[in-house]
RNA sequence: GGGCAGGUGGCGAAAUGGUAGACGCAUCAGUCUUAGGAACUGACGCCGCAAGGCAUGGGAGUUCAAGUCUCCCCCUGCCCACCA
């Protein structure tokens, strides 16, 4: 018989499916493992295959895990509100719950065609009153805390959508669905409090090791914490001085520089601010705050590249020293980070200093860079020295090429040095230097960079420390006449050319590379550390040690601050939970009593959003006017909606308890299953993640939830890409769906592919070919059925044992390709020979996780009524898989020689005699000087030239 | 600009510091044939008739031994972003 995965990949579906061979029962006495997909959200174009990639390895994860003894959940369902649902239906002419239906109805028939094991009896439903009951009771838990609150703050609206947005829906200050450019609107709106939690979301992601580095990273960036100084400016020779416009505050997380704070930028929004407070700013600055905020709007914050600026015609007094500075309307502070204005410090932030550059304004150094010698460390016990010193970058007189000095004897690649003599023009130093070391004797400039820093570190050639003090110089030769030089100079310097490239290349110390970068490429600031110069009673002292004292001494406010901001958390639109709360003239905002929830959305013929600010619920008067729970007097209902993120926010919870009536969860049945073991997903690595933690930790203060973070292991898949390498999509035409390849191929097949691809973490472009010769492994698999026999082959017993052993640990760490390519070794390998009866079950079990309706139909076919499925995971003998005779490589010096076959725990002298016969030709007449033995690896002899 | 992940044959990719390229695709040669999306046998990093040499983005280093560890440089992708 052949293998038709059309016949067996239906029979066995129907056959699963009527057993109820998946669902999952509670049992507190069984260790248990819960395995989470992100569930999708049901869109209207059907799956494409890549959507079910993650479904893939879940499923074969969690078979794995069942065989393994474990009572495993792994279930499904739909996060189905939301705008994209919404806008659907619109533009279809259909009520957004029946499109919902209907592409539910869709996704489950392409799923059910690749034969997963979900436990469909726990199927849930965003979109279903016996869910968002609890989504609404949950908020409202929110608002009892203090949680959930009103505000009028301006928010971002989007005209095109017609419903505000939280920051998190913007992409670089455009609507992240439509791309419009969002306005700024004040209106009433619900808000979460987040930023509570934004020290626990921080803090908690070490609690999660098992978490791929760059989602927590991604989180770290997306909450922003950072420490610094609120310090007040005051402001002179502002013209119609009012009350707003005395002084100015700025945010910095460098106090310890404001000695180097050369001017006050402010953003164009707070110029704009001051400007209808009273300020009288000059024809020429009121011209650019227009054009800066209209390119703001038209450009958006990204587009703008090029740092402009105007004097404001005001000064600001640096309280640090006292000093007069000029106050620059500048279009790259941004009205909505900080306070909306800086202290400038040119000498060290790169901002600021393109910016200095651009309009010439002063540049002062107040943090002289420590470098501390990584190649020659300070030794203990040696003298300790101080000089003053000069490194010198020496510029060809033709090319633009540049002087390495280069020692042979102390292996090191820098630029020249020299101490600088008492009272000696540091120029004067360097020309002295040039001439003695490298016999260049004319010089057409010299120039002293604005730049100086500290070196500390080990001095080979005179055997003691040394503490520098450095000051950089650049020269350019005049000509290529050499003087006289020693011999002992000649020795020390081997002098060359090099271009900057190579320069910056070939360096072997990070501060040279540094002063040479400098003194060719121009100034930026660096990042190290260092002790503070120019800053009057704080010289000498640490940058942080000095934070916050000047913070102290300018009175200033040490603060931390976030990027994230509190969740705007309501949209005016239909297609969300409703938010249950109702408005009373006498008694204010009242919760909905728990008894009356669901607050269920009520039918509406037109659902389309009223572009009013308001819901089009607020059309539907039968429902909105209610009698107050409190006074019984007239109330009415609040009109936004959810946002679509609401209710993937605890969605892990339900499964584990979908049906309960009583509460969200059962304590007992949260307790049992909890947290979830693997979480595997693509897209949301930020929001949906921070949003469910956040809920999370809010019902652990509650006690609702008993551990501190839901998600202990979290997978991120890459996407599979289409034939031609860009994104699957309907605008390329490039889509390949799951439905035509099931057909053709079949699900297993497809399963098996999708595994064997590559990394699972990385994006991979389809290939149908490279499909095909999955395919011919799976008929391989089929015709090896032919030469099972009762007795067991002692020849495939090692490598089998070693399959069972790979794919097991593979699996575990969602390593599937290597899996896959290991049961190809095995069925290569057997290939041609007799499989004993006990061997072929084993591999059959091991297969099944990913090609569940082929070993099912193969297993039974050996006679057996019991689902393959239910069997458990074989176990490998360690015995087995040692193997009595192995090729190891002989090497000489390192180089492959030749191989000998030999025990692997053989003893050295006899791998020793049989290498060397191996490698004869190459140790005549040498010396053997050394003979590394690794037992079963390798043999290595070193020999003598 | 910052962070993270990467860079290995014609392609997808393997490789606890120990024979680089497992496994698969494509290609080539052959066998068989009921001419099929066949199956089977073999070859397949580059240069070379061979002996051998060269090869994991480039350069240095540590080591008996480096794709793997250290340092520097270059490039690509993703995320964040004039975040003060």
């Amino acid at each position: 018989m052949r293998y038709d995965h059309k016949k067996i990949e239906k029979k066995w579906q129907k056959k699963w499916k009527s057993s109820n061979l998946y669902k999952t029962k509670d049992d507190p006495k069984k260790k248990k493992s819960y395995v989470l997909d992100m569930f999708p959200y049901p869109s209207g174009e059907g799956l494409h295959v890549g959507h079910p990639k993650g479904y893939i390895a879940t499923d074969v994860y969690s078979r794995l895990k069942r065989m393994q003894g474990f009572n495993t959940l792994h279930p499904m369902g739909w996060d189905a509100f939301g705008l994209p649902a919404e806008n659907f239906a619109i533009k279809n002419k259909i009520h957004p719950r029946k499109a919902v239906e209907k592409n539910i109805k869709r996704f489950k028939e392409q799923l059910a065609m690749l034969g997963f094991n979900y436990d469909w009896s726990r199927e849930i439903n965003t979109t279903d009153p016996a869910y968002y009951k609890w989504t609404q009771w949950i908020f409202l838990q929110l608002y009892k805390k203090g949680l959930a609150y009103q505000s009028n703050e301006p928010i971002n609206w989007c005209p095109s959508c017609q419903t505000g947005l939280s920051n998190e829906d913007l992409d670089g200050g455009l609507c992240e669905r439509c791309g419009s450019q969002v306005e700024k609107r004040s209106m009433r709106q619900w808000v979460l409090r987040i930023t509570r939690y934004a020290d626990r979301l921080l803090n908690d992601l070490e609690l999660l090791p098992k978490w791929p580095e760059h989602i927590k990273e991604a989180q770290r960036n997306w909450i922003g914490r950072s420490e610094g100084a609120l310090v007040s400016f005051s402001l002179t020779d502002v013209p119609g001085q009012t009350s707003g416009t005395h002084q100015v505050e700025v945010f910095t997380t460098r106090p310890d520089t404001m000695f180097g704070a050369t001017f006050v930028a402010i953003s164009p929004e707070l110029a704009q601010k001051w400007i209808e407070v009273g300020w009288q700013a000059s024809k020429e600055v009121h011209e650019y705050v227009q054009k800066a905020l209209a390119d703001r709007i038209t450009q958006g914050v990204k587009g703008v590249q090029e740092k402009t600026g105007i004097h404001a015609g005001i000064s600001a007094i640096n309280p640090a020293n006292q000093e007069k500075i000029p106050v620059w309307v500048a279009n790259y502070v941004l009205g909505d980070v900080g306070t909306g204005a800086i202290m400038a410090v040119p000498a060290h932030d790169e901002r600021d200093f393109e910016f200095a550059k651009k309009y010439q304004l002063p540049i002062v150094q107040v943090v002289k860079p420590v470098y501390v010698d990584k190649i020659n460390p300070v030794r203990e016990g040696v003298k300790n020295t101080k000089r003053s010193i000069v490194i010198i970058a020496v510029k060809h007189w033709e090319k633009d090429l540049y002087l390495m000095n280069a020692s042979e004897k102390y292996k090191w690649k820098i630029l020249f040095t020299g101490g600088i003599e008492e009272g000696e023009d540091p120029v004067e130093t360097a020309k002295r230097e040039i001439r003695e070391e490298s016999g260049y004797k004319n010089f057409r400039s010299g120039r002293v960079l604005d730049f100086v820093h500290k070196d500390v570190f080990y001095a080979p050639h005179k055997g003691v420390n040394r503490e520098v003090d450095v000051t950089n110089v650049l020269l350019e030769l005049e000509n290529g006449e050499m003087g006289e030089i020693t011999e002992e100079e000649q020795a020390l310097h081997q002098v060359s050319w090099k271009t900057r490239e190579e320069m910056i290349q070939e360096i072997s110390h990070d501060n040279h590379r540094f002063v040479f970068r400098y003194a060719t490429e121009g100034g930026r600031p660096n990042d190290w550390s260092g002790t503070l110069i120019h800053s009057g009673a704080f010289d000498g002292m640490t940058s942080d040690q000095a934070k916050k004292k000047i913070t102290d001494h300018v009175g200033g406010v040490w603060t931390t601050t976030y990027r994230i901001k509190d969740w705007v958390f309501s949209r005016q639109r239909y297609w969300g939970e409703p938010i249950p709360i109702i408005h009373c003239a006498a008694c204010g905002v009242v919760p909905v009593p728990d008894k009356d929830l669901p607050v269920k959305l009520p039918e509406v013929k037109n659902y389309a959003p009223t572009g009013t600010g308001e819901s089009p619920l607020a059309a539907i008067e039968k429902w909105v006017n209610v009698a107050c729970p409190h006074c019984k007097g007239r109330a009415k209902r609040e009109t936004n909606t959810m946002p679509q993120w609401a209710g993937s926010s605890w969605y892990w919870l339900r499964f584990m308890d979908p049906k309960n009536k009583k509460s969200f969860v059962d304590k007992k049945k949260e307790r049992y299953w909890k947290p979830v073991d693997v979480y595997v997903g693509g897209d949301h690595a930020v929001r949906h993640l921070i949003y469910a933690r956040f809920w999370h930790k809010f019902l652990y203060d509650l006690h609702l939830v008993s551990g501190k973070e839901p998600f202990t292991r979290l997978e991120f898949l890459g996407f599979i890409l289409a034939e031609d390498g860009r994104k699957m999509s309907k605008r390329w035409g490039n889509i390949i769906r799951p439905d035509d390849i099931v057909k053709t191929w079949g699900a297993d097949t497809l399963r098996l592919y999708e595994m064997f691809m590559g990394p699972f973490t990385d994006a991979i472009a389809w290939n149908t070919n490279n499909m095909i010769g999955v395919r011919r492994f799976l008929e391989r698999v089929w015709t090896l059925r032919e030469s099972v026999s009762a007795k067991d082959n002692r020849d495939l017993d090692a490598v089998l044992h070693r399959t069972i052993k790979k794919v097991g640990e593979d699996i575990e760490a969602f390593k599937f390709n290597t899996a896959v390519s290991q049961m190809m070794v095995f069925v290569n390998e057997a290939h041609g020979k007799v499989v004993g009866r006990a061997q072929w079950e084993m591999f059959l079990k091991i297969l099944a996780p990913f090609a569940p309706h082929s070993t099912e139909e193969l297993w039974t076919q050996l006679g057996y009524k019991k689902s393959i499925h239910r069997e458990s995971w074989p176990k490998y003998s360690a015995r087995k898989i040692k193997v009595a005779v192995t090729t190891i490589a002989v090497q000489v010096n390192g180089k492959v020689r030749g191989e000998v076959s030999l025990a692997p725990d053989a003893p050295k002298d006899d791998a020793c005699a049989a290498g060397r016969l191996a490698v004869l030709k190459w140790l005549e007449n040498k010396e053997e000087k050394n003979v590394i033995y690794v037992p079963g690896k390798i043999l290595n002899f070193v020999i003598g030239e």
